[in-house]
DNA sequence: ATTTATATTCTACATTTGTAGAACAAAGTC
DNA sequence: GACTTTGTTCTACAAATGTAGAATATAAAT
C-alpha cells in the first residue's frame, strides 16, 4: 500500500511535526495551501493505508505517523535497488560512489564509516 | 512527467531489449501476460510522455527508450535524496553506508572507489 | 446564548492509471 | 485469394488520485 505523491508530501510534514492537528498540518504546508477538506481526505486515506494514526483530544484528532520516515525510506530504496540494480546493494553502492559528487570531507566520512564496518568483522 | 508504475515496469523490459516490436515486448513479460492492447496503450502513453520513441519498419514500429535507465534512475534518486535527506547526497551516503549490509569484498570495492576519488583532487 | 474557530463526514467530480474489447490494416503463408 | 499473425487505433470503463464544497458538530470566546 504505497502512498500517492500528494499523500507522501503530507507525510513529510507529519514526520517533521511528529504529531499534529489538522490546523497545524495546514500551517506547515507552504502556499498555495489546499482546502482543509483536501487535507482531511488525504489523512483519511492515509489512515486506511495504515500509515497514520491519531489520538482523540476532545473532539478532534492529533495525527501521528505510524511508519517512521527511516523505515518508509528504506523500503522505497530497497524497491529501487531491486528493480534498477538487480537486487544488489553492492552494485548500487558502487554506482552511487562513482556517480555522485561528494566533497573531500564527505568522502572521508564515508571512508571512516567503511573502515569501521570492516573492523566490525 | 513521471512514469506510472505499470509504465515503469514496461520500461524495464524495453531497457533490457534496447529496441523491440510489440510482440517482442509481450514475449518478455512474464505471465500473466496482459492483452496486447494493454501494452499498446501503455506504449502510446509513454510516447506522449517523451520516454519512448520508435522507427517505422514496414507498417509496424520498433520501439526504443528515449531516456536511459541510468539517467532515469539518477533523476529518481535525486528526487528521493531531495525529499528524504534535505538534498544532501553526503547525508544519504552516510545513511546508506551505515545501514546496508555489504560483505567484505563489497566494502573493499567501495573503499577503492573512494580512494580513487580522493586522489582525483 | 450567539458567534467563531476548528474539525469531520459526505458527496462530487475531473484526471490519471490499469486493463482490454472491437474494428481495421497490412504482411506473410498456404 | 483466403487465412493467420502482428500491429494499431478507438473506445470504454473501473479504480485510484487530487481537489474541494456543503453540511454538520462542537468547543472556545464573548
Amino acid at each position: 500500500m504505497p502512498l500517492s505523491s500528494a499523500e507522501e508530501q503530507l507525510m513529510h510534514h507529519l514526520w517533521k511535526l511528529k504529531r499534529a492537528y489538522l490546523k497545524e498540518l495546514i500551517a506547515a504546508i507552504p502556499a498555495p495551501k489546499p482546502a482543509k477538506t483536501t487535507v482531511a481526505t488525504l489523512l483519511k486515506r492515509m489512515i486506511d493505508k495504515g500509515m497514520v494514526g491519531y489520538d482523540l483530544h476532545g473532539n478532534s484528532r492529533q495525527y501521528y505517523p505510524k511508519v517512521s520516515k527511516q523505515s518508509y525510506f528504506a523500503k522505497k530504496l530497497k524497491g529501487m535497488i531491486d528493480s534498477y540494480f538487480d537486487a544488489s546493494p553492492g552494485a548500487f553502492a558502487s554506482y552511487f560512489a562513482e556517480s555522485t559528487k561528494l566533497n573531500k570531507a564527505q568522502l572521508q566520512e564515508l571512508q571512516d564509516i567503511i573502515n569501521r564496518k570492516l573492523e566490525e568483522e
